[in-house]
DNA sequence: ATTCTGACAGCAA
DNA sequence: TTTGCTGCCAGAA
């Protein structure tokens, strides 16, 4: 990829997207995963930004499945409400406290070993 | 064209 | 251990 112009921009969002989406049911990754991931290790802030533009697409993102490296939710915040994201990790059976992931290692899912 | 801003992450103190 | 600073870089407050 010799260019990089807006239309590469847009393919980094659906290439952030496309990680998303496969996040499985009840588990979670980061930010810098999915950078990394991507290769592209020092975007994380750029997934996040991805994340809260996901919130204005047609497509489904399950954005509250991305917290940062330490488990986490930080971007409670850009849900509707604040305690949104928090639900929607409880009703995947994800125990949440503090704004922290219980167990986040269990959850925790790494698209970098887990996709191949 | 320029400047400012962050849903991060890593590391120095 | 915890806090604070810095690099990061694509969008646009």
């Amino acid at each position: 990829m010799p260019h990089h112009r807006k239309t590469d921009n847009k393919d980094f969002f659906t290439r952030v997207y496309e990680v998303t989406k496969l996040i499985p049911y009840g588990r979670v990754t980061s930010y810098g995963a999915i950078a990394r991931y991507l290769g592209t290790g020092r975007s994380a802030r750029m997934v996040g930004w991805a994340m809260n533009a996901s919130h204005t697409s047609s497509i489904f993102i399950p954005a509250h499945r991305v917290v940062n490296r330490n488990g986490f939710l930080t971007g409670k915040h850009h849900f509707g409400n604040t305690k949104t994201m928090q639900q929607l990790l409880e009703n995947e059976g994800i125990i949440v406290e503090n704004d922290q992931i219980v167990n986040f290692s269990e959850k925790f899912w790494d698209p970098a070993t887990e996709l191949k």
